[in-house]
DNA sequence: TTTTATTTGTTAGTACAGTTTACTAACATT
DNA sequence: AATGTTAGTAAACTGTACTAACAAATAAAA
C-alpha cells in the first residue's frame, strides 16, 4: 500500500495512561509542592496547581492518612476571612538512609529528614580488596545506619562509583571490585528497605539541582580517583543508551598527546584532572624553582582541558551551569578561574548570558543529600 | 524552621493532571500505534495498548469523528469469529505542508501525506538578501504550497536554520537575515493553518528519528553552508536552556590552532567541516601534485575533527548512533570512515557496541519529512 | 448439515477522579 | 450588629475507563 512504513516515535511514553495515574501524579505533585515551597495552606495548593480546593482537600485527606503529609495548625496570618489551615509533608516524621561509597579508603552513611538535614552520621574503613567482602561491609553499613533512625524510613540511597542499571545493579564499579552486584536487591533484603542505587556523580546532580538552586541544563563534574558526570537535560537527567551517560573520564582531550593512561592511552581527561594526577603534578611542582608559578601552571593546565573537553558538551546542550564537584583545595582558584576563561575562548555564546561555572555547595555532603533527594522522588512516583 | 528549605525539583512535569489529559494521552496513542504498525482492529489495539476493546472502540469513534482515522472494511485473515473490521490512520485523507529554508539560494516546499510520501514540490529561488522581504517569499510560498494539496490539511512545518524559540519565533538567524522574526504566526496568519518552526536539525532529527530507525540517543549533524546539530537524549530532543542546543558550529576542535573562522577565532568546526570550507579545500587538493591522495587527506582531517568535537558529548550523553545530514558526495566514503576511526580512538566504549555513524537515508528529504513529523506530533498533543 | 467454539464489537451498568454549585465556619471591617 | 471575605466541605454532575453480558459472524467439529 505505501511506500514508506515508518515508525512514529515520539518518547518514551509508550502506555495508556489510566484515571488512577492521574491520582498518583496529583498526589506526588501535592507532596512535592509542599516539599519545595514549604508548608502551605489547602486554598493555596489549589492556587498554586490549578486544581480546585475540593479536589486538594481529597488528596491532602489521603496524604495525611498515608503519613506522608501532617496539619501544623492554623496560620497566623491576619486577615479576613477564616484561617487557614497549614499543611506540610511530614518533614521531620520521615526519615531517609544515605550511603555514599565514593571516598578512597571509607564508606560513609547518614540518616537524614526530609529537608536533607544530618540527623547521625556513621562510617566504615575499607578494610578489604574483595568484591564480596566489601559488599557485606556495605549491607553492615546500611543496617547498622536504618538502626539509628529516629522516625520511619522512606528508604535507602546509594551513591556508588560505576555503572549501575535502573534495577539497582553495579554493572562495572573498578575501584571497587564489583561486576554486576545486585547491591539495591542484597540491601532490600538486609534492611527490608526500599533500595536505590545510582551512580554517585548522579545522585551529586540531584543533590545539587534540588538543594544548590541547579539549572534545567547543568552539567556536575565530579573529581575523585576518577573523573566523572552527569548531566540534566531539559530538567530530566541524561541516561544514556547504555546506561553510562557521564563517563567522560577516559575521553582524550586536546590534540597534543599527554601522559599514559590506567586505560592504556593517552591525554584522557583524568590524566589531567583526577585527585591522583592533580596531587602527583603537584608534588613535581613543589620540587620546581618557581613552586607558586609551577603550581599555578597545574592548575591553569588542568582548569584547560577540562573546559576543552566540556566545550563541545556545552555548545550542543546549550548547558546553563556548571558544578564541579570534588576537593575546594584543588579546584577552588586558579583551577576553576581556568575552566571559565578557556570555555569562554571555545565557546560562541549564541545567546547571552553565558555558561556559570560554580563550585558545589557542601562537595561533602551533596552526594548524601542527592540520595535521599532520588529515594523522596522514587517514592512520589517520578523516575 | 528548617535549616535548609529545598526546592524539590523532579523534572519538567508541574502541572497537575486532569483525567482529560489521560484521554488525549490515549487517543494520541492510539494514533501512534496505528501510525507505527500500520492498520488494525480494535481488538488488536486493545492487546497492544492494554486497554479494554470497550474502551478502545470509544476512542476509536473519536478519532473517526474527527477524520484522524478511517475505517478500512473487513480484514481478509481466515480463522474463527467475527471478522475483524481494520481501522488505520487517515493517511490519505490528511495532507502535511513542509518547507525547507537551509539550502543556500533556494526555498523548497512539499505536500506530504501522513507517511512522509511526498506528493507535491515548489520552490522559489532567493532573490534578495532583505529580512522582510524574504519573510514574505517564504509566506507567500506557504500559500502557494497550500493551493497544491488534495486532502484537507493537518498544518505547516517549517526547517529553518537559526535559532527558533517554542513559539515559533525565529530569535536569529544569520544566514537569512533574521532576528525576532516571528515566522510561525506570520505563516499561521497568511494560511490559516496551525503552523510549526523549527530549527532544521531539529527538524531533521525527528525525520531520522521516526524514518530511519533512529535511537533514543542519537545526534544528527546537519553539514551545509554551517554546521549545525541536533541531539536525542532518552527519546526526548535536547532545547537547552536558550533554545539553542545543537549550535556546535563555533566550538574550537583542537588544541593545534586552525584557520580564522567568519565568527572572528580560529579553529572552530565550521572552518574544517563546513560545504563551503570543504570545497575550499578540495579545490586546492586538486592543484596538489598528488590530487587523489590530497583530496583523501581533507576528507580524513574533516572527519577527524568531527569526531574529535563529538567525543566528549557521545561520551557524556551514552550515544547510540550519529547521523550525518548532507551531501553525500562529501561526506561519504573517506570522511565518514574518519569520523568512525577517530571516535573509536578518543572515546573508551564502557560497554559494547560502540556508537554507530552513518549517513541519513535520503538527506534532500530529511528535513522536509522531519516538519512532517512534528506537525504530526504537535496534532498529537506530543511536545 | 447441525452443533460447538471462537472472536469481534456493542450495550448496559459500575467505579473513580475531578468539577461545579452551594453551603457552613470563622474571621476583619465598618 | 451588619457586611464582606476566605477556608474548607457536602452533594450532584461530567467524563473516563472498567466489568459483565450479549449478538453477529465465522471456522471447526460432530
Amino acid at each position: 500500500m505505501t511506500s514508506t512504513r515508518a515508525r512514529l516515535r515520539t518518547g518514551p511514553e509508550g502506555t495508556a495512561s489510566l484515571p488512577s495515574d492521574g491520582r498518583a501524579h496529583n498526589l506526588a505533585l501535592v507532596l512535592r509542592t509542599l516539599h519545595a515551597a514549604g508548608a502551605m495552606s489547602r486554598a493555596d495548593l489549589s492556587r498554586a496547581l490549578g486544581l480546585t480546593r475540593v479536589t486538594i482537600s481529597d488528596l491532602v485527606t489521603e496524604l495525611i492518612a498515608r503519613g506522608h503529609a501532617v496539619e501544623l495548625g492554623q496560620s497566623d496570618e491576619v486577615r479576613p476571612g477564616k484561617p487557614s489551615i497549614l499543611v506540610d509533608i511530614n518533614r521531620r516524621g520521615r526519615q531517609i538512609v544515605g550511603l555514599d561509597l565514593t571516598e578512597n579508603h571509607i564508606l560513609r552513611a547518614a540518616v537524614m529528614d526530609l529537608d536533607g538535614t544530618m540527623l547521625a552520621r556513621t562510617d566504615r574503613a575499607i578494610t578489604t580488596e574483595n568484591g564480596a567482602e566489601l559488599t557485606a561491609l556495605v549491607t553492615e553499613l546500611a543496617v547498622t545506619a536504618v538502626g539509628m533512625a529516629t522516625a520511619p524510613l522512606l528508604g535507602i540511597g546509594v551513591g556508588t562509583p560505576g555503572i549501575v542499571d535502573s534495577d539497582g545493579v553495579v554493572t562495572t564499579a573498578p575501584n571497587l571490585g564489583w561486576t554486576d552486584v545486585p547491591l539495591g536487591a542484597l540491601i532490600q533484603e538486609a534492611t527490608g528497605l526500599p533500595t536505590l542505587v545510582r551512580n554517585d556523580a548522579d545522585a551529586a546532580l540531584h543533590g545539587e539541582y534540588t538543594f544548590g538552586q541547579g539549572s534545567d541544563d547543568m552539567i556536575l563534574v565530579r573529581v575523585g580517583r576518577g573523573v566523572g558526570s552527569s548531566l540534566m537535560v531539559g530538567g530530566v537527567r541524561a541516561r544514556g543508551a547504555h546506561h553510562a551517560a557521564g563517563e567522560i573520564g577516559h575521553v582524550t582531550v586536546g590534540t597534543d598527546g599527554g601522559t599514559m593512561c590506567r586505560c592504556g592511552r593517552t591525554g584522557c581527561l583524568e590524566t589531567w584532572l583526577s585527585v591522583p594526577a592533580l596531587e602527583t603534578a603537584l608534588a613535581a611542582a613543589a620540587l620546581a624553582e618557581d613552586p607558586d608559578g609551577a603550581t599555578r601552571d597545574v592548575m591553569r593546565v588542568a582548569g584547560e582541558r577540562l573546559a576543552i573537553s566540556l566545550a563541545p558538551i556545552v555548545a550542543a546542550i546549550d548547558v546553563e551551569e556548571i558544578v564541579l564537584c570534588g576537593p575546594a583545595a584543588l579546584l577552588d582558584g586558579t583551577l576553576i578561574d581556568s575552566v571559565r576563561e578557556t570555555l569562554a575562548l571555545r565557546v560562541l555564546p549564541v545567546i547571552p548570558p553565558p555558561t556559570t561555572v560554580r563550585l558545589a555547595q557542601e562537595p561533602e555532603n551533596t552526594v548524601l543529600r542527592g540520595t535521599a533527594v532520588m529515594v523522596l522522588s522514587s517514592q512520589l512516583g517520578v523516575e
